[in-house]
DNA sequence: CGAATCCGTTAAAACGTTTTACTTGATCCT
DNA sequence: AGGATCAAGTAAAACGTTTTAACGGATTCG
């Protein structure tokens, strides 16, 4: 266009191809999608002047036609968590990437949108079949305006205040699996340290670990930690602990960012861990692998996640009414140096 | 819209708007882009008309009449990435993120491409207006593809092998930055710990170290680490100086898992950071900052770069011919426990 | 043998914008 | 007053596909 040299090659379309295979633009479209029958011979001429001309098809124009973008957008509050530190960051972004595999395994680009003001206006920025949710706030914004408009939606972690197909992470499953990793390894007394937030996550460690504590005629030992200061918040509530002269021979603290809390407080108060102290934490991230010693943590499968929720929009968009959760893999422990003597 | 029983809305378009406002559908689209004067007056009975039918442009088939999808796509190895742990995991997303906030400011979605066996089908699935490649190796595949194509490209980091715009990160400067700062704290004798491939910034690391050196009379020891045991391969190469008997009193590491690295050997061996040896790298990442204590580093400013680097590509998108490099930001250095008393 | 079915193909209609080339009436100069 | 400029708007073409309805010819069926 703008080029001085290069006499610009004008787009190779369907029909040029057409022309040059000796046929008419509809049976390039078909022999290209499959869509109806052509013979053998045709598809043959056809592949070779696509190949000659290099031709590559015009996305928009088949978009518009057909009304599909092949493009789902992931709403994720990335800057946020870049800014909120690495371990959620990790999170989103292990889901991300494997969410733009699963997407491009569809024929499908995935869209990374950062939180804004207005969500609004994001939507008519961008086009999109769907969209993919990463764990909604109760009644989250972006959400609920998803919904109005009517984009097919998929959140990876249930809903509060929205109904909307989701993955469901089945966080009761994951505390019982670390809590009974604990007795299994001799643990009998350990505190609950927790997020303050009502994020379904949070309310399900506290029920299971509730339950435990009836089950096994332990005491009750919870401390809640607001999110922001995850860390320190978590070193002083175990300082705190300690200072009191409680007693524990584990701590399970599912949040990483306040496992990494503990671990300094431990340090600090030369409790060994594991000889002395378990700790064990939720998702196996960067953290868990680097502390020292690394900790027992779940592998929650976030790839078989992603893939999950990336298939169940593609259905959604496809028609599929149906608004049913779909259960997220069962997580897998992985045991580590904290919680046990190698 | 989400109706069961589903009366299906047809969807409101631009001719509707115009009949509803009484005017013609090109005014309605001058209307929008602005590209035409339009009459107060009428703007305002469009405005109210779009509100009143709820319309929303149909993006593919504004993006198929004027060519634009407004759409970029940032080709990382994020998978690969994620397998290779999470600093570099970091470092991609970071610069995903912040390109995606610049992007949207410039009312354009960033498509996240995986990395692929056959990226040549991923141009024929994913629209775009241009790309950003994200530290290209030397030839990179996509990267020639790119260019072969004619896609407008910015690559983040000097491309080697191939001619494209690219924000320049000066390693040089990065290493000077460094190096300076371990002497100002009275460092007199540190060894380079650097990957041995190829890539830009570890020559860049190397010749800024001999050249250090020559200016100090400093002996020179380099030892090169293949990358993908960055961490275990630095930590025996520290381990080794020790064993050898070399005496140094600081260690340059420019990859943050290799100062990972280093920082357990020396624990392994006792020595005590910083007192008796300065550690210091160049990502300021989660590694550095959780290190303990944390480690001396560089803020590239990565928010920065990805926003010059979404701007050169927008520019050269909108025809702008220039090639030229444009250069990154100046890193600062963020001087933390691993390099100085507290 | 005539009717029905199938096969591969095509011409033309759509998809929803933006842009181009014209209109129309008003305002401006000398 | 007569032409030129201008402001605001319009009708229609164009963008590159996919899809629909129709078509001729071959095959099958009764």
């Amino acid at each position: 266009m703008t080029e001085h040299s290069p006499p610009r090659h004008k787009r190779v379309t369907v029909v040029d191809v057409a022309k040059a295979a000796g046929v008419s633009p509809g049976t390039v479209s078909n022999s290209l999608s499959g869509k109806r029958k052509v013979d053998k011979d045709t598809r043959k001429r056809i592949e070779t002047a696509i190949q000659e001309l290099g031709y590559r098809p015009n996305l928009a124009a088949r978009g518009m036609r057909s009304g599909r973008t092949n493009t789902i957008a992931i709403f994720s509050s990335m800057p946020t968590a870049v800014a909120a530190g690495p371990s959620k960051l990790g999170f989103l972004m292990e889901i991300a990437a494997s969410a733009a595999v699963a997407a491009l395994e569809r024929n499908t680009a995935l869209i990374l949108v950062p939180p804004i003001e207005n969500p609004i206006e994001a939507l008519e920025t961008i086009a999109m079949d769907g969209a993919l949710v990463v764990e909604p706030e109760e009644n989250d914004p972006v959400l609920t305006l998803l919904n109005r408009v009517g984009v097919p939606t998929v959140c990876i972690g249930k809903p509060l205040g929205a109904k909307t197909a989701y993955i469901d992470l089945d966080y009761a499953v994951m505390a019982d699996m670390l809590i009974e990793h604990l007795f299994d390894v001799g643990a009998t007394r350990f505190p609950l340290i927790v997020g303050a937030s009502t994020r379904p996550s949070n309310l399900a460690f506290k029920e299971a670990y509730r339950a435990a504590c009836e089950r096994a005629g332990m005491a009750e030992v919870i401390i809640e930690v607001a999110e922001y200061l995850a860390e320190s918040g978590a070193a002083e509530a175990v300082a705190g602990l300690m200072d009191e002269g409680y007693v524990f021979d584990a701590v399970l603290a599912p949040t990483d960012a306040m496992a990494t809390g503990v671990m300094q407080a431990l340090r600090r108060d030369k409790r060994a861990v594991p000889s002395e102290v378990c700790v064990v934490t939720r998702y196996d991230g960067f953290r868990a692998r680097t502390e020292d010693p690394p900790l027992t943590a779940l592998n929650l499968k976030l790839d078989v996640v992603a893939a999950l929720a990336t298939r169940k929009l593609a259905e959604i968009i496809e028609g599929d009414p149906s608004q049913d959760p779909v259960s997220g893999p069962t997580p897998s422990l992985v045991v580590r140096g904290s919680s046990v003597r190698t």
